[in-house]
DNA sequence: ATTTGACTTTGAGCGCGCTCAAAGTCCTAG
DNA sequence: CTAGGACTTTGAGCGCGCTCAAAGTCAAAT
């Protein structure tokens, strides 16, 4: 029925972490096989993967860079600086703020776009409507 | 050379075309053989495309709907309507209203992850500035 | 004891939107 | 006459981000 936390290793069992976050349990292990943790997943009964709070919060982060376009290949960069350890912000902040700029300029275009789509819209609903 | 309409210098080649529309030739043709287009686009010379004035301005309108993610698909379906001809303006419409609604869900989205990255950033603008 | 079901791994497959390769045609310049 | 270059077609290939299939393991429930 619910396969909850055992004793072993408090977490979230990989379904119920993809159901918690808003992805499959494909795509954990996907992020997973892509080099996209920081950490190795823990394991309960040396198999099944245990989430704990900072894997949800860190895959939390990983959508929200997906959500906003970020290539997993950029996100495997900024994983490995992050799991390099200190000493690297200054490039991680870098590797943020790049990123914060072409989802801008990608804002500002699809704005555009939109605009100009709205104009057919208008045009529809004088033709249809009136 | 003045009075037909079909007059072979009438038009821009699939490059000039192209680099007017920021899309490459490889594009318009896939665009054309994907449905896409209105009307047959013109030939010159028995082969070579013509792009003319109502080409163009469809296609500036397709890049619109791609750049705010629709899917070729969808396009697909506008332009069978629109090649259909008169009468069905409300299907148009509703096509390009639910598009609409998407993009803005999809604009809502992406500025959420945004503002979420935004403020790691500024704990990396602290840390490495401080 | 057996069945169920959630998990595991590896590698393959898919849908999308281009992007390109190959082979051929045609026009123009030299 | 020849060479170059822009074009043509068809079908294949690619990069991305998943998504799934197959075969196996394990623990709990019947």
């Amino acid at each position: 029925m619910s396969t909850v936390t055992t004793d072993e290793g408090t977490g979230l069992s990989i379904s119920a972490a993809a159901e918690a976050l808003g992805v499959t349990a494909h795509t954990l292990r996907y992020y997973e096989r892509a080099g996209l943790m920081l950490t190795p997943v823990d394991r309960a009964h040396s198999s099944h993967r245990r989430y704990r709070e900072a894997d949800l919060r860190w895959v939390t982060l990983l959508t929200k860079l997906r959500a906003t376009g970020m290539p997993i290949r950029d996100i495997r960069a900024y994983a490995e600086l992050v799991r390099f350890g200190e000493g690297n912000e200054a490039g991680r902040l870098a590797l943020l703020e790049a990123h914060r700029e072409a989802v801008l300029t990608q804002l500002a275009e699809v704005r555009r776009s939109l605009e100009a789509i709205d104009t057919k819209i208008a045009v529809y609903r004088e033709k249809t409507h009136a």
